[in-house]
DNA sequence: CCACGGATTGGCT
DNA sequence: GCCAATCCGTGGA
């Protein structure tokens, strides 16, 4: 098990920074969300960087809207949107005020508040090896079980609630790129970061 | 006011 | 592998 008692929180000045740079350095960094006594925690595998100043694909290109309007803060918020009637993704933004960029946290390989995740996924918590490959290895998937809603939109990285604590790769670990998942536009930048080989990622 | 479609998921063919 | 479910922000009329 891992102990995730003497990790260092991720600092405001980690997230004002490039959002390429952000995602590509994520990966392997413990997200944490606290919910009442509950506590949940798990390794980053899989993201995505959404640049809102040359990517068609990201909900800020347009501008700021009131659904994208965390996206357009400061760096290091939680920005979570509703997306085709079910499901909540969350990003962390990065970058300067007005930037509009984030990174979208597509999949988690969970750490703490196992049981917890699986109840809130499938009512149980007894885990089978699919089941438990499936908690997390999806941006709804992994909101569903870390309990994260519209609520959480907005959310100060840098607080006690929703937080990410700075952990290394594993030895052998890497971080290779592929293009991002179900989109249409700007389907062709690699701006997909994810850890090779790692079974909780969402897609080979 | 109303129609459209999505940074997905899971169930069915 | 294909496709329906299901909500609501957004943009056009």
């Amino acid at each position: 098990m891992t102990d995730i008692s003497s990790l260092k929180k991720l600092p405001r000045n980690y997230y004002v920074r490039n959002v390429l740079t952000v995602a590509e350095s994520l990966p392997g960094n413990i997200f944490v969300r606290k919910k009442g006594k509950k506590l949940y925690a798990g390794r980053i595998v899989e993201v995505e960087a959404y640049d809102g100043s040359v990517d068609e694909a990201a909900h800020s290109f347009k501008g700021k809207t009131k659904r994208n309007e965390v996206m357009f803060g400061q760096g290091g918020f939680l920005y979570v949107y509703f997306t085709y009637g079910a499901h909540f993704c969350c990003n962390v933004v990065t970058g300067k005020q007005g930037e509009g960029s984030a990174v979208l946290i597509r999949a988690i390989e969970p750490v703490k508040g196992i049981k917890r995740m699986s109840i809130n996924r499938y009512g149980t918590d007894l885990l089978n090896d699919m089941k438990k490959y499936n908690l997390t290895n999806g941006p709804g998937k992994a909101c569903s079980a870390f309990e994260i809603n519209s609520s959480d939109n907005g959310m100060d990285l840098t607080g006690d609630i929703i937080f990410i604590l700075n952990a290394a790769l594993k030895p052998g670990e890497k971080v290779i790129t592929s293009t991002r998942i179900g989109i249409t536009r700007s389907v062709q930048l690699p701006w997909r970061f994810f850890i090779k080989d790692n079974p909780f990622v969402s897609k080979k």
